[in-house]
DNA sequence: TCTATTCGCAAACTCTGTTCGCGAACTATG
DNA sequence: CATAGTTCGCGAACAGAGTTTGCGAATAGA
């Protein structure tokens, strides 16, 4: 009963005792046999069992790892934040916050799985935290408050997630209904307000990697204010 | 097997045969069901047998009302957006936009479950429709293009979404974990670079009430604009 | 009344996360 | 080297999930 937490804190908990029988895999190693499903198979494939079986083991055998399932998945929010590459604040820290936007973005392209759990249950692992480290960094000399200054990195995170999320959704069923629901309301005459307004469809539609850069920076322009004039925080 | 879909779309789909035996129960019943379920007990509790409980019916029942649960949570998603009050245009389209966000928010901590639907599962239905139609109309002397115009909308549901789910999550065991993690590395001395960044703690927090008005108008004003002096949509 | 069709739903199937219990394996001690 | 203490691996089982099947019951139209 008297099992090593550290006020329930994976981060803190010590990975194997000390004593006894020592364990034949590692918490990283279950961690990224659990990242390889969810990049392969998409994350409803990540059962205790099939985590198990890629592993080799039994499924039983996960819990001396891990004291739930979501647990794991916490463990994989927070291994694939080691992708990111972060250089030293350049001194433009909307051109750093981008940067950030933008690796975000690929790794969340790169695990399909990413966005609906970074969005649903936000992790604050080691590596993440590193992350939020960079971020305050970069945004150290801007007088904005600390508040300000989370909300902007929230904001940042969510919009990012929002948009791979559509990214990846391109052409899936649920997407592709939603269309069609459209089509049929703009097509069948029940709806002529709405038909108007949508009359002068785009011929051409933006590159999506280009408007992702534009889009993230006019919302962080419109939250922290112009990089080269910075505004106070309270009006 | 010659059921009467309409191009899979339920809201095109009959709700009930012509001929033969009468249904005993509607669609939108099983929807408030299912609703009035999630608001007390979660989304988790939405089960086919709890729903079908709350009926008082059997669980395979419900299949004749609906192909699948997640189904049965577009009807829920789509259902609730029934509760917005859709005013005429006010002239005002950056005001009238922050009243859509500030319902939108409303509904959200009306209905807990909603939040990480709305953002995993985006639906378009006929009263989602209707939300849409009013976002467009109010933009309608806007001169940016159609996309820039969804690109926005779609800004405006997920930072709310975000937003209100963070407001839900407070206090949550994960959340407090993630906080007692950053306790510990500020505290432990192994980040002293985090530990400087975050010293100003501020000592008032502001009202989140206001703060979301204030969030949301910074961002659309970041990607529409200004509301007196509209920019043009190309640079 | 008879036929065609749909509805309601008990039962069963597969899959899920999780717990229990015990033999096996290892460390530390005497 | 033996023994005690502890942990690990994991087969088996449990509760609950979504969904399918099959059939008796109910209704509309002829």
């Amino acid at each position: 009963m008297a099992q090593g937490r550290s006020g329930d804190l994976i981060w803190l908990r010590p990975e194997h005792a000390a004593v006894g029988r020592p364990a034949q895999r590692s918490r990283a190693e279950v961690t990224a046999a659990s990242v390889a499903i969810a990049d392969r198979d998409g994350l409803e494939a990540v059962s205790m069992r099939r985590v198990a079986a890629e592993l080799g083991t039994g499924a039983a055998s996960l819990y001396r790892y891990v004291e739930t399932r979501d647990e794991l998945l916490d463990l994989m929010t927070d291994s694939v934040a080691a992708e990111y590459s972060l250089a030293a604040p350049s001194g433009d820290w909307l051109a750093d916050l981008v940067s950030v936007g933008e690796q975000a973005r690929a790794i969340l392209r790169r695990h399909p799985w990413l966005a609906p759990l970074v969005i649903t249950r936000p992790v604050l692992g080691p590596h993440g935290l590193t992350v939020l480290e960079h971020v305050l960094d970069v945004l150290a000399p801007h007088p904005a408050d600390i508040a300000a200054k989370l909300e902007a990195f929230a904001t940042l995170n969510a919009i990012t997630a929002v948009f791979a999320l559509n990214e990846l959704a391109g052409g899936s069923a649920a997407q592709r209904r939603n269309a069609a629901y459209l089509q049929h309301a703009v097509t069948s005459g029940e709806h002529p307000r709405l038909a108007r307004l949508l009359a002068r469809a785009p011929a051409t539609t933006a590159d999506p990697g280009d408007r992702y850069a534009d889009i993230l920076t006019r919302v962080m322009t419109g939250l922290l204010g112009p990089p080269s004039r910075p505004r106070p925080a309270m009006g």
